[in-house]
RNA sequence: GGGCGAAUGGCGGAACUGGUAGACGCGCACGACUCAAAAUCGUGUUUCGCAAGAAGUGAGAGUUCGAUUCUCUCUUCGCCCA
């Protein structure tokens, strides 16, 4: 008996799809479609686990699609822009197309090893110039339709890296790449305004029914959405301003207001550039930080101004005005009503600098005396010391009625405020893709011609210089634009513009005039199930639907509401970590393990101990590399192992000993092959096929359900049930065809986990109907069910017996069980619960 | 601080709309084969108990004939937001 050689039939079986092109698809009216899609890969060098995960579960869902008689689009590109292609360039001395282009070369290498059903004709690479001209069509369409715009505004600036962060790229007050604190700078940037799309991004979630709630539900709190108040505030002072406007969602806390405060970049603080002290405090402030967590986490600072804000509901009060670095001038006007007694950054700001504390609601569960002291109280509750709004139920009715009062006396109106802002797209950087525009000597923008797209990035040029290597291209930079000399932008667009259309661009991958062809995204649009990781559930997901939006806008051609009509989030994979005496972090291939308890490094120098199981990260050294698992154990074994044991949207741990036990088990497969490959050349009569043919359909049915859900791990514990049924009943004499039938079947179910283990067992016994099996319901129906016997609701007893069984029928052989009797005991019988073929509780 | 989610053997995890808790795998134990080991195959494996039996799904209550599943309170952990 032969062992089952996966690195002669894997590579048989890849080459033959390469060769035949067994993936390839075009656009077709005829058939029903099924866009399958994962998130593409930065091309960072070598594929890690995460991706193995992410592309199996993917695959395994594209082929069974299309078993299912779909036509399948699964394609597989790079999202080759971007900074670590440009810092390996300056630690290499390498450039980086070079180096993404030899990246890309080996990973498409390793992805081809694990047996992926992709059509690599549509491969596509953000970097290259063929894809990236037609973003720079898209960026000057949405000029056009009024969708981009410049503007100077403050940013996150990294000095290490010497380029613009986005918020979420800011982790406590530092870069995320180099660490180093971020600074508040003003530049001149380009915007999408996505915030115009805020309304429908938040609208569209509802109809998003197969999205992952937890992702949603993370949506609609970036969107934010908040109803409120726009209140205007008289001022008083020495300075020609007369009022203050302010956002604020709780506009009946007014009677506890007791300062008012301003953002540094506030108008008002016009009259203060001269003003020393106040240099010297902005200075202090943009150390702060411009994210939200970095303002409620720092110290709340203020600066006293002359100014004083009148309360609109009590003229009588006067309040000073202060300018405060929790202020953020594009979050509702830039000004603030501190109400300290219910909300703590105010409370916070008012202990600071002694301001009054007044409470102005009380918990339901309090009298009218209760008072804020140690701590803001922002729950529900009545107001209470507020004149006309005492009594009122906080925060619905007494926000409601307070508005109506402002809006009544003309001094504020009902407002919406959505925190989601404007996305900034320009980065200060090389790697990435050309803004199409140019300027004159007054800084007026002008976009290039279509004529002359793309705008090429230049090659072959220094890039080891600080800030932006294309600053300094002076040749590059000049162009002519109707006989005008210009300078071009350059900035480069951020990446997550790239990753915000390729789906689109899949559909039409060699299309030139456009992104895409409106036949093609009308047929393959929109894509029906997107698998990825969670941590893009914010940004990537938002911004492609807004893209979506975007494109779609004043466009008759067609109209795509959401991209992506399922999402799949998978988790993580995980691996315990190991640590040396000296408290440093030791890689699983430098570990031996004795006796299944003591773990030793391997030269034995060193006892290791075992951490908790994380996310394999290079900094923690717990990697498994995928090529070695490839190699030593087949793709067909990784593919198992990654599906088995956890569901495929919670975290996997890795194990050596998982990995080795789906490599046995492909090998015990392979030995019930040849056992059934000799019983098929035998034909008995037909006295035990039912028995076959009603397992086969059991087991249909239950590897269809389990697909349909993404239970992948149920699917392999079928598998092994499968298998030790058949491994046990294989010896019975089965007829020939009913034999290759069933088995055939199973095969076929196979395909998706094991493509080339499957396949080729199918070769063997030369099957041809390849299209997923259906099951019969009607066979699914039990000949003998198990009635478990309860009394007052414990289990004691069981009774098997043809199915539609009656009540008294069933009493009467649980009248002779003696095991069940003796409970019974001649007591008196209260009452009897029958559910049909499932349970008997008597209750004595 | 707010929101969402989770908690089941030594471990990863099953249990459909409330109806036999622990499928399947790992690990472990014993047995077969072997001079021996590895590999392979077989049997067992929630806990306590020799057994009959009892207890048991983070803790506590509730609804129910019956709760891992539904409701409430609490604890711990995770994620997101602040």
């Amino acid at each position: 008996m032969d062992r089952y050689n996966f690195k002669i039939v894997e590579q048989k079986w890849q080459d033959f799809w390469d060769k035949n092109k067994s993936f390839k698809v075009e656009t077709d009216l005829t058939k029903k479609k099924f866009y399958c899609l994962e998130m593409f890969p930065y091309p960072s060098g070598k594929i890690h686990m995460g991706h193995v995960r992410n592309y199996t579960i993917g695959d395994v869902l594209a082929r069974y699609k299309s078993l299912q008689g779909y036509n399948v689009l699964h394609p597989m590109g790079w999202d080759s822009f971007g900074m670590p292609a440009e810092n390996a360039a300056k630690q290499n001395n390498l450039d980086p197309k070079t180096w993404t282009k030899r990246n890309i070369n080996n990973m498409k290498m390793q992805l081809k090893k694990l047996g992926l059903s992709i059509d690599w004709d549509r491969e596509i690479s953000t970097c290259d110039k063929d894809y990236y001209k037609h973003q720079q069509e898209f960026f000057l369409e949405l000029f056009q339709k009024g969708l981009v715009y410049r503007k100077e505004n403050y940013v996150n600036w990294d000095p290490v890296d010497e380029t613009v962060l986005a918020n979420e790229q800011v982790i406590d007050g530092k870069g995320w790449r180099s660490g180093a604190i971020v600074e508040r700078k003003k530049l001149n940037q380009w915007f999408f305004n996505i915030s115009k799309f805020s309304q429908e991004l938040l609208d569209g979630l509802d109809k998003l029914d197969s999205w992952p709630k937890k992702v949603k539900t993370m949506q609609k709190n970036w969107i934010g959405k908040s109803f409120g108040c726009e209140i205007n505030f008289s001022i008083e002072g020495h300075l020609p301003v007369s009022s203050v406007k302010c956002f604020t969602t709780r506009p009946d806390t007014l009677f506890g207001f007791s300062f008012l405060a301003l953002s540094v970049d506030h108008e008002i603080s016009k009259f203060y550039k001269n003003d020393m002290n106040f240099i010297k405090f902005k200075k202090e402030c943009s150390k702060t930080g411009t994210t939200e967590e970095a303002i409620a986490v720092g110290e709340k600072i203020g600066f006293k101004t002359d100014l004083k804000a009148i309360n609109p509901l009590n003229p009588k009060q006067k309040v000073p005005v202060y300018f405060a670095n929790f202020v953020l001038m594009d979050y509702g006007f830039g000004a603030v009503f501190g109400c300290p007694a219910h909300d703590q950054r105010d409370f916070d700001f008012a202990k600071k600098y002694n301001l009054e504390i007044k409470t102005v609601v009380r918990p339901n569960d309090q009298y009218d005396t209760f008072k804020v002291e140690q701590e803001a109280y922002s729950g529900s509750g009545i107001i209470i010391n507020s004149d006309l709004l005492n009594g009122l139920e906080a925060p619905v009715e007494s926000v409601l009625k307070t508005i109506k009062i402002l809006e009544d006396k003309k001094l504020g109106k009902k407002q919406i405020n959505f925190r989601l802002k404007d996305w900034g797209v320009s980065r200060q950087r090389y790697w990435g893709c050309p803004i199409p525009i140019a300027y004159d000597e007054n800084d007026n923008a002008y976009p290039i011609p279509k004529s002359k797209l793309p705008v090429e990035l230049p090659e072959n040029i220094e890039i080891n210089v600080k800030g932006n290597p294309l600053n300094i291209q002076n040749d590059w930079k000049e162009i002519i634009i109707d006989g005008k000399k210009l300078t071009r932008e350059t900035d480069t667009l951020d990446t997550f513009v790239c990753s915000s259309w390729y789906y689109l661009r899949f559909c039409s991958p060699s299309e030139t005039e456009y992104g895409f062809k409106k036949e093609d995204i009308n047929y393959w649009m929109p894509v029906d199930q997107y698998i990825g990781g969670v941590e893009h559930a914010i940004l990537h997901l938002l911004y492609s639907r807004f893209f979506m939006k975007a494109l779609s806008y004043e466009n008759n051609d067609f109209k795509i509401e959401e991209p992506f009509n399922g999402l799949f989030t998978q988790g993580m994979v995980c691996h315990e970590t190991y640590k040396d005496p000296d408290n440093n972090w030791v890689s699983p291939n430098e570990i031996e393990i004795i006796d299944g308890k003591k773990y030793l490094k391997k030269d034995k120098s060193k006892l290791i101990s075992v951490g908790p199981s994380e996310s394999m990260s290079k900094s923690k050294k717990n990697t498994i590399d995928p090529e070695n698992i490839i190699s030593n154990y087949g793709a067909d074994s990784a593919r198992l192992f990654i599906l088995s044991d956890s569901p495929p949207e919670k975290d996997i741990q890795w194990s050596e000993e998982g990995i080795v036990s789906s490599f046995k088990f492909i090998q015990k497969l392979w030995k019930l092959n040849e056992k059934l490959v000799n019983e098929i050349k035998k034909n008995h009569n037909n006295d035990y096929d039912d028995e076959i043919n009603k397992y086969t359909n059991k087991y249909l049915k239950k590897v269809h359900d389990n697909l349909e859900n993404f239970s992948y791990n149920k699917i392999v514990a079928n598998l092994y049930e499968m298998y030790s049924f058949l491994n046990k009943q294989i010896e019975k004499p089965y007829t020939k065809n009913t034999l290759v039938e069933n088995y055939g079947k199973i095969l076929i179910t196979m395909t998706p986990i094991l493509p080339h283990f499957a396949n080729e067992c199918l070769s063997i016994i030369k099957f041809q109907n390849f299209k997923w099996p259906d099951f019969n319901k009607a066979m699914l129906k039990d000949e003998i069910v198990n009635i478990v016997i309860q009394i007052n609701g414990k289990k004691r007893g069981l009774v098997q017996t043809k199915p539609n069984i009656n009540e008294e029928k069933l009493f009467e052989i649980i009248k002779n069980d003696e095991k069940i009797i003796k409970y019974l005991d001649q007591k008196e019988i209260k009452r009897k619960i029958y559910i049909k073929d499932k349970i008997l509780n008597i209750i004595i």
